[in-house]
DNA sequence: TTATTTGTGGGTAAAAGTGGCAAAAAGTGT
DNA sequence: ACACTTTTTGCCACTTTTACCCACAAATAA
């Protein structure tokens, strides 16, 4: 569904606009009802069209509730989640207390993940993937620290 | 049905409002009749429509009774629940004793866990995020102490 | 160049949240 | 039992925030 980074700016308001590839797609697939969190694991925000939220959400309440871990996502991934409507000039408006979790200043990086979309700040986006790129080279060299699933991804 | 946090002032008379997103919602859902309890594991208080608290009430009555967590559970958070109604002007007032309990002063955090809503005083609710942040990604790395339900969880 | 589409900025109106006040209810003591 | 005090609840008005709309600027295509 969603691939490729682009680059945007973020006014003093806080919008973004949405780039005009996906509008018509959003529109489609879920009205243009989004929900945007941040990602527990990286300094950056998550951005997905609704029906694909939910079906996240539900698979996060039905953990245990004695599931630590999981107890830590519904808290503050599904409790720092925000519903969203693209306005009529196709942005967004990112909410505040969000902003500054992900460091977002004017210039930011909107990168397609398939199912969803990722909102950087330039700097942070910049940083990560060159030291991903890193990390991702010496991980290959201990097998063992590789999942299955990735040991039979054929490409 | 809940996501999300927002920044609410409670008023001198401990009376805090109800975002109006939620207001026709919890109207349909349980005629605006919440019960408030305590949270055995952090510091905050758990606010639920009255037909879910139902079902959690009667799971915990289940438990054996030489379960003696279950008996914690219990005694000390249905024997704390409380009834509430929201008023006509979209607010709900929160009893003195859980007030305490929960550290809450004038600014409260609302937090939206999927089928019930957390109150946290703003103080907590920051510390609370920060620290947990570091313990997932401590924790991530440690692939023995995750959940199978969890390591299953595709996002 | 001109027209059309996309991106950006700001102003305004409506709605939501907050705090204060007043009426009602409950509690207390004589 | 009545009067007075204190707490609770409902109501209203003010302030702040949010969202919507329109206009202009930039870029792209005809």
């Amino acid at each position: 569904m969603f691939r490729g980074s682009d680059p945007i700016n973020m006014d003093a308001k806080g919008r973004m606009a949405i780039p005009t590839r996906y509008r018509a797609l959003l529109d489609a697939v879920c009205g243009s009802e989004l929900v945007i969190t941040i990602d527990m694991k990286s300094p950056c925000l998550t951005l997905s069209p609704l029906p694909e939220w939910k079906k996240f959400e539900e698979k996060v309440a039905a953990l245990p509730a004695m599931d630590d871990l999981g107890e830590m996502l519904s808290r503050f991934v599904v409790g720092q989640a925000k519903d969203l409507q693209v306005d009529g000039s196709g942005r967004i408006l990112i909410p505040t207390e969000l902003r500054g979790y992900a460091e977002l200043d004017k210039k930011l990086v909107l990168v397609g993940r398939t199912q969803r979309l990722e909102i950087w700040s330039e700097t942070n986006w910049n940083a990560e993937r060159d030291k991903s790129q890193e990390t991702y080279r010496e991980m290959l060299m201990d097998k063992e620290s590789m999942s299955d699933a990735l040991k039979n991804l054929s490409w």
